[in-house]
DNA sequence: TAAATAGTTGACCGGTTGGTCTAGTAATGG
DNA sequence: CCATTACTAGACCAACCGGTCAACTATTTA
């Protein structure tokens, strides 16, 4: 009944590039239907509020980034070769989003999640849920890596999935800041390597 | 000649807490004028806009940040106590500054500059020259580490003292989208520690 | 003490903000 | 083919945005 459109999606996609690029609070309502081509009564047909669209827009980052991780971590894969097609796959992405974007912008939660957890607390528990996936990857695949006795049994597994979390944010977030992914290309996967501790 | 007042330093030192807390977006001019008992024509008497306002507000945090950093880096020290000082002096600051803003806030230059290093050249530049000090204090007491053969002479100091600054600042920002400090406080010394690679 | 100077005040500006609302349009199911 | 429903259009709103300006006040120095 009644008609279909895209019209929720297109805000969503837009609304994730100019807030990702900028910011939440430097982008407006109207320059997201603008650049969506939508009309204002429509925007808020499908969201009570501009934060409301942000969380949308970081649920599909989610959705979408989830797809790519439950590939990569695979158990059937070798864990080391986890990580590194996760570096890989951060680079090839980052380099593709600065080229659409016009400039580097690094981890999409991180960007916004830094503004916004503070500012709203819906915002801050979907973000807040998301590290913990991220930082779930690393522990399994670093419990593999015991396993297979490529780092030793005494590893703080908890402790080891935090530190390579806070290095690939940091990364990420110094490259967003100086708009270069050389220093990621260049030493990334090789930091990551001897962060891991393994040969 | 004329009269003096300290309304300049006011407002630097309220335009610091709001953007820090919040981000640069999300405060007003309004705001910052208020909150420092400040008219908006004495605003605009001392800074031609709202940015240069940021840009002094960092400026003011670098000088302050220095003379820390130089007294904690200071080549008397053996070269481990300085990373252990910094630690502790980052995790006391951190939570003073939750106390007094309200939340965990992380570090200034990278929440401020994420944010407006795409936006404005002269704050990409200003932040950019930040980030180059901190690495440098680290490169530095690397290297002593290496003549004490505390570390390998083989490390790669570049790299490590990026390593270093990158895990920093990651979890400075995780502990400001948490707005939780007790990670940085049980991991952060000894976690560093392991990236630095001694005993 | 008076002129020069530094700092303060508050009214004002045009444009923009997030958000509302009503009237209308297109599509679907019965 | 028509009623129900999903969606769209765009005018409208009060509050707020960054910024300007001319008049005014306090202070210092010569």
């Amino acid at each position: 009944m009644g008609r279909t459109s895209d019209t929720r999606e297109k805000l969503i996609d837009t609304a994730t590039e100019l807030m990702w690029r900028d910011s939440y609070n430097a982008v407006s309502v109207d320059d997201i239907c603008k650049k969506a081509g939508v009309k204002k009564g429509s925007f808020y047909h499908y969201f009570p509020s501009k934060i409301a669209l942000a969380n949308a827009s970081m649920q599909t980052c989610t959705a979408d980034m989830k797809g790519h991780y439950d590939d990569m971590f695979s158990p059937t894969r070798p864990p080391l070769a986890r990580f590194d097609l996760m570096i890989d796959f951060v680079i090839d992405h980052q380099k593709e989003i600065a080229e659409k974007y016009g400039h580097v912008c690094g981890c999409p939660f991180v960007t916004i999640g830094s503004e916004l957890a503070a500012q709203d607390d819906a915002m801050a528990q979907t973000i807040g849920s998301i590290l913990d996936m991220k930082t779930a990857y690393y522990k399994s695949a670093l419990k593999d890596l015991i396993d297979l006795k490529l780092i030793p049994a005494t590893t703080n597994v908890d402790e080891k999935a935090q530190e390579i979390f806070s290095f690939i944010v940091g990364q990420l977030t110094i490259a967003r800041i100086r708009d270069d992914i050389s220093y990621l290309e260049n030493h990334m996967k090789q930091s990551l390597r001897s962060l891991i501790g393994a040969a």
